[in-house]
DNA sequence: CTATAGATGCCCT
DNA sequence: GGGCATCTATAGC
């Protein structure tokens, strides 16, 4: 799985640039939640191309969401951007999403990305590498974390026996992730996805 | 903090 | 027409 290596990683857009934080593993023909379960559509074309592209979908009437295109020509495999911290453009990114009362309600979500970082249908098939529509996939050097923390996927009705979402633990900007199922509750979950507030709080 | 309902439009059967 | 890879406001603890 090459998913959770997108774990700190850069999408950049403009002005904005945020931090992936949380990814989700969609594995095209053998899974049933994927879009591409069912084979190409006009909708999912994008997935069947090559690596290294955005497929951006439209979806509950008024969100985008976007996925990196990983998988080999014709496999179908993405991975969904869940959320990112916020590294650049921040000020943009409040004007984007003014219902965001928080900092952190800016990023934490799929649509929240998208919403944040000015993506949508317009990006559908982007290359992130040339970044040819302005949208790009960087590295600054931060390595993926060594211990992700694991859990099935939000949102989905099937499919829900993969542990296919990964986060990097404790970071403040990762969906809250209810309803979701931690890795092995008696095997040793290692991490769970909210780190448990310390009781004062932070500093003051 | 948790739980619930409603919004809203496209895709595919 | 059914079903969404979701988000927000609101209500209650």
């Amino acid at each position: 799985m090459v998913a959770p290596l997108l774990l700190n990683k850069l999408l950049a857009h403009g002005d904005t640039v945020g931090r992936i934080v949380e990814v989700e593993a969609y594995a095209g023909f053998e899974d049933p939640a994927s879009h591409a379960f069912r084979g190409e559509t006009p909708r999912t074309a994008v997935m069947f191309g090559p690596a290294g592209h955005l497929y951006v979908y439209f979806t509950y009437g008024m969100h985008w969401c976007a996925n990196v295109v990983c998988g080999e020509d014709g496999t179908a495999s993405a991975v969904l951007v869940r959320a990112v911290a916020p590294v650049e453009g921040v000020e943009v990114m409040r004007t984007r999403r003014l219902a965001a009362r928080r900092d952190r309600d800016l990023t934490n979500g799929p649509a929240k990305v998208c919403q944040a970082l000015g993506l949508d249908g317009a990006h559908d098939g982007a290359d992130l590498v040339s970044g040819d529509r302005g949208v790009r996939l960087l590295d600054d050097g931060t390595p993926p974390p060594a211990d992700p923390g694991v859990s099935t996927r939000i949102g989905i009705s099937v499919g829900t026996e993969h542990e296919w979402r990964w986060f990097v633990a404790d970071d403040p900007f990762v969906s809250s992730a209810r309803g979701v199922r931690p890795r092995d509750p008696d095997g040793g979950v290692r991490e769970v996805p909210r780190a448990a507030t310390p009781p004062g709080g932070g500093p003051r």
